[in-house]
RNA sequence: GGUCCAUUGGCGCAGUUGGCUAGCGCGCUUGCAUGACACGCAAGAGGUCACUGGUUCGAGCCCAGUAUGGACCA
């Protein structure tokens, strides 16, 4: 036998994550793993990344979803299908301006408008570089294989042709508009928010009681509200009908206080009456003052009723007179330039002063803020940009991609049929496909206007005609021009706006100079996003992009989405929106799984704001990336969010520790600023949230203190136990058999390559289902609990010598290598080289491929595996008595080491000497015979039968075992009555299925024998 | 206010058409420096499955309601 390759020293002892993964990404890298041939065969599967915003860097959050994400492509890759994985970064569009702005006022002191729109755009776009290198970096860290070379961003060329052209179609189909409505202002940031960029926040606020006088001077009357200061730009005042007063009030007119506006009173449903059955009805008047301006329920109640719309703030939510108030009065003009919450405040004491004011309840209600910047949204009046989402081509096709099973109900039908990707869409869990429907039942249109330069500036251009002009442009008729016209009646002009499709610059130029100005406003972000399905794959001419050539074809649909679930309504509906109406139904996914959020341990979200985000790159420093991504896929369940509690290392010792935490302002649970080391308590460090804050600086005095956590230990531990099971296996073959058939097979072999198919197989189902923590399972259960504690254990005696019981080890060692690839790429690719540098061979059954790399290695095909159901089933037996045995040397406080006799029935002993080897190895025996009258020793039950266990001691000193017996006794008597009085009810037995039945006379005939056993040895 | 989700040993979680004598990891207890691994090995303790009713021969699972926590949408 020739000298095993592998000496105790040729594989580190541990795993040292840090030593090699560098090396291993920079192998991927050479061999572009990840790269993607439109040409190659195989079944397609895609995945496009959510791009992540380039704001900031990756959170665990972001973790999370990637690494599910690269888990399925490398398996489909292994499976040897032709796979894409997408990868990119988001522009973010008020996200990014924000943080840019916010980093100039506080290293420049510049603001904005201190710069040239190019300027500042430019300096966005360093900002940009600068986070998308860092994001790409966190996705290569953790292992992501996507195909780097086509990495896009939502700004990027391609990109930008598809916005370009898409926002043309849709200009050009009537889906895109310009209306004055009501927006949903932040005066912070000086744009408006789509409605689901508002986030609702209980707020404890008043409600605020003020007589308005009629203005015959009968009286007056008292409406209720929480915003007093917009009274300024009321309208009307409100009384529901049926309230007994309305008739009285019938023509009448309001004197509006401060103001002089003489307003009418308007009968109106809306209006909550006195006394109604609504929560409302305790702080109501039963009337409404009425400002179309500033609410949207005014507003609605303005178009019914024929109300002006009078806009009394400037952008910044400041009183203003110049935006829409033409007749502000002395007494108002006063309020001019105050902020609302001033404004509030002195129409109040005014009110007071004048004696119409009645007091104020506490209110608690809920008021839309900005998701941005966090103030109180602003209903604002102004002109914006709409896309018709509401239309059936739009929102109903969304619903109408939906699988049929995950429906409620029908959807919407179409005129004209069954079109491409009807009923396609399919959401895992599927509940989220309610949130998803729902949504589409309640849309409103979507205002796509940002008043930001960071951007896809939108492309139309527009400009006044006086009556007198006559109304034309350059290139009219032209086909690369959407053209449409509004009438001002305020301003008295017509309002002509153009749409350029892309590629067009000469017309640009020309409509240019005859005095047309292009809109200052960009796109929302999400209509971007939306493309990506297909603006990444060149769509509307990949002929322009070569690269792309075959790509939408081919992967369009893609193959799984892989999200959070707060991005079903701002991201999947719009993809699947756009991607259906651009190309002709077609779904930009068939599958949508939604991954579980993650929280912090006091299970708040991990948010930017909050300093609770934890980097990644912090839990690979500690732990590495296999670890970090094993946690992770054991955390993906489908039900439950995932909790991880985040501790501290002090960055003094290098210990973790856990912090000390503070109420912030907001209510949240938040890391103190300032945190003392454990180990001495006059030594300081700052956290992430104490610099947000700005409390704090990570200075030498306040070092920062990095995030840690125990949560991942799991992960770890099992990417050491793979290293080092593999590494002992190795240092045990020498010269593998180069053939090994069924016959050469002992029954342990057997039992271990069964257990090794059944792995595949539950894992192949589980990542099928996308049920994550499945895969993990089966891979813990297969790697540890069968091949360490059993197959390793019980082969110790025998494969040294056995070339082919070699070969089923390395066999194994290969194949359950390349089933943990996908989740833990980085070890498996380490250990790589080291199986494959052994002599090749194979099992007949088992095909397994040799590639250079793991990540390139095929997935194991075992359908023709056969092994022997009966010899399988015999080992199991084997280790139920192992167990047994070992229960009872260690009850009987046996040393472990100590070799004892054991005494079988005559059919037991045919098994024991089938698997003697094994048995005597692992239970630790001397000897095994046959039992007869005269044997002696401790008793152990078995399957019914009775083994006796002897010289388990030195000094013969027996136990006494009648307290351990006296317990037994009373469980198994529980449980004998409990199956007694199952099997006496008649209806169970005539009524639950006939191998029920069996199981439980079975399980009964067991503890009444077990039972009797035990009673016999406690008797003596 | 509406919708959805969660509630299972000290902690974190599984339990997918009701058949369970309720599993797993961490932690805990006892023993072990045994030649792969102490990031380990062996053995063990610990649960009336939030609560109240109901359906069923049988409920952690289905139904109704309550409580607590969370998410999303108004």
């Amino acid at each position: 036998m020739t000298e095993t390759g592998f000496s105790i020293d040729t594989i580190p002892k541990s795993y040292a994550p840090n030593e090699v993964e560098a090396g291993i990404i920079a192998k991927w890298n050479d061999a572009s793993i990840g790269q993607c041939d439109a040409n190659a065969s195989g079944k397609p599967f895609s995945i496009l990344i959510p791009p992540p915003n380039v704001t900031a860097p990756l959170h665990l959050g972001h973790a999370l979803n990637n690494t599910l994400q690269d888990v399925l492509i490398r398996w489909h890759r292994m499976r040897g299908d032709s796979t894409l994985w997408m990868p990119g970064t988001d522009h973010a569009g008020i996200a990014t301006q924000t943080v840019v702005e916010k980093r100039l006022l506080q290293q420049e002191d510049k603001k904005r408008t201190d710069f040239t729109r190019k300027e500042f755009v430019s300096r966005v776009q360093s900002w940009k570089d600068e986070y998308e290198t860092t994001i790409l970096g966190q996705l290569k860290a953790i292992g992501a294989s996507c195909d780097w070379e086509r990495t896009r961003f939502t700004m990027d060329e391609m990109c930008a042709s598809a916005v370009r052209e898409a926002f043309f179609q849709l200009y050009k189909d009537d889906l895109v508009y310009r209306g004055k409505r009501l927006v949903n202002w932040d005066p912070i940031t000086l744009t408006a928010l789509a409605d689901d960029e508002v986030e609702m926040k209980e707020v404890e606020g008043n409600m605020y009681y003020l007589r308005y006088p009629l203005d015959d001077g009968s009286g007056f009357v008292t409406v209720a509200t929480t915003r007093p200061e917009t009274m300024l730009g009321d309208t009307a005042v409100a009384v529901n009908p049926n309230d007994p007063r309305a008739e009285a009030l019938r023509g009448k007119s309001i004197r509006l206080p401060i103001v002089g506006r003489i307003i009418p009173i308007v009968e109106d449903d809306y209006v909550v009456m006195q006394g109604a059955d609504d929560p409302k009805a305790e702080f109501a008047t039963g009337f409404l003052k009425v400002t179309p301006a500033h609410d949207q329920n005014d507003w609605d109640i303005g178009l019914r009723h024929e109300l002006a719309a009078i806009n009394i703030m400037a952008s910044d939510a400041s009183i203003s007179d110049a935006y829409g108030w033409d007749d502000a009065s002395d007494e108002a003009k006063q309020f001019v330039g105050m902020s609302r919450e001033d404004a509030r405040a002195a129409v109040i004491a005014w009110f007071e002063a004048n004696d119409l004011y009645e007091g104020a309840k506490e209110y608690a209600h809920s008021v839309g803020h900005s998701y941005r910047s966090h103030v109180p949204i602003e209903p604002y009046l102004s002109d914006q940009w709409y896309v018709r989402v509401t239309d059936d081509r739009l929102c109903n096709e969304a619903l109408r991609a939906m699988a049929d099973e995950q429906y409620n109900g029908t959807p919407p039908k179409r005129e004209s049929g069954e079109r491409t990707g009807d009923g396609g869409l399919q959401f895992y869990p599927e509940r989220y496909a309610h949130s998803y429907q729902a949504w589409h039942e309640n849309l409103r249109d979507w205002c796509i206007s940002r008043q930001l330069w960071w951007g896809h500036q939108i492309p139309v251009w527009s400009k006044s005609f006086t009556e007198k002009e006559t109304i034309a442009w350059p290139h009219e008729g032209s086909d690369a021009i959407a053209a449409s016209q509004e009438f001002d009646e305020g301003e008295d002009v017509t309002n002509v706006y153009l749409c350029v499709s892309g590629g067009n610059e000469e017309i640009e130029r020309a409509i240019e100079e005859v005095g047309f100005v292009r809109d200052e406003d960009v796109l929302d972000t999400w209509f971007s996003s939306a493309l990506w399905p297909i603006s990444t794959m060149g769509w509307p001419n990949p002929s322009v992009f070569p690269e792309t050539d075959g790509i939408l074809e081919k992967f369009n649909p893609s193959s799984v989405l892989c999200t959070g679930r707060d991005i079903i309504t701002l991201w999947v509906s719009r993809m699947v929106m756009f991607n259906r109406y651009f190309r002709g139904g077609t779904l930009p996914f068939t599958d949508v799984y939604i991954n579980p959020m993650i929280q912090d341990g006091f299970g708040q979200r991990m948010s930017k704001s909050l300093g609770n985000g934890v980097d990644p790159r912090d839990i690979i420093a500690t732990h590495g990336a296999d670890a970090m991504r094993y946690t992770m896929v054991q955390l993906a369940t489908g039900t439950q969010d995932v909790r991880l509690a985040v501790d501290l290392i002090c960055p003094y010792s290098g210990k973790v520790f856990t912090p000390t935490y503070v109420k912030s302002k907001t209510g949240h649970e938040v890391m103190a600023p300032l945190q003392s080391s454990p180990q001495d308590e006059t030594k300081k460090m700052c956290t992430l949230y104490g610099m947000l804050i700005g409390e704090v600086e990570n200075c030498e005095e306040t070092p920062l203190a990095v995030n840690a956590s125990s949560r991942f230990d799991v992960g770890r531990n099992f990417a050491n136990k793979y290293w080092n099971a593999i590494r002992f296996a190795l240092m045990n073959i020498s010269n593998p058999a180069a053939l090994v058939r069924k016959e050469d097979l002992l029954p342990v072999d057997q039992w271990m390559l069964s257990r090794v198919v059944s792995a595949t197989n539950k894992i192949h189902d589980a990542l099928s289902e996308f049920q994550f923590n499945n895969a993990v399972e089966a891979l813990y259960d297969v790697l540890w609990r069968d091949f360490c504690d059993w197959y390793l254990e019980a082969v110790k005696p025998t494969v040294k010598d056995s070339p082919s019981q070699q070969r089923v080890l390395l066999t194994v060692v290969d194949v359950i290598s390349r089933l943990l690839h996908p989740v833990c790429p980085f070890v498996t690719e380490a250990i790589w080289p080291h199986i494959h540098a052994l002599p090749e061979g194979s099992i007949a059954g088992v095909c397994l491929q040799t590639t250079p790399l793991a990540s390139t290695s095929s997935w194991p095909e075992l359908s023709t595996l056969k092994v022997d159901g009966d010899t399988v089933a015999s080992f199991e037996q084997v280790r139920e008595l192992i167990n047994a045995i070992r229960g009872a040397r260690a009850s009987q406080n046996v040393k472990p080491k100590r070799k004892i006799d054991l005494y079988v029935s005559s059919s037991l002993y045919a098994l024991a000497s089938e698997h003697s080897v094994v048995l005597h190895s692992l239970a630790g025996l001397e000897s095994c015979k046959v039992q007869d009258e005269a044997s002696e020793g401790f008793a152990v039950l078995i399957d019914g039968e009775t083994i006796l266990l002897a010289n388990m001691f030195d000094v013969v000193e027996q136990e006494d075992n009648t307290s351990r017996l006296a317990e037994e006794i009373t469980a198994l008597e529980k449980k004998v009555a409990g199956f007694k009085g199952r099997l006496a009810n008649d209806s169970y037995v005539s009524n639950a299925p006939d191998h029920v039945v069996q199981e439980t006379r079975d399980m009964l005939a067991q503890c009444e024998e077990e039972l009797r056993l035990a009673k016999e040895v406690i008797a003596g």
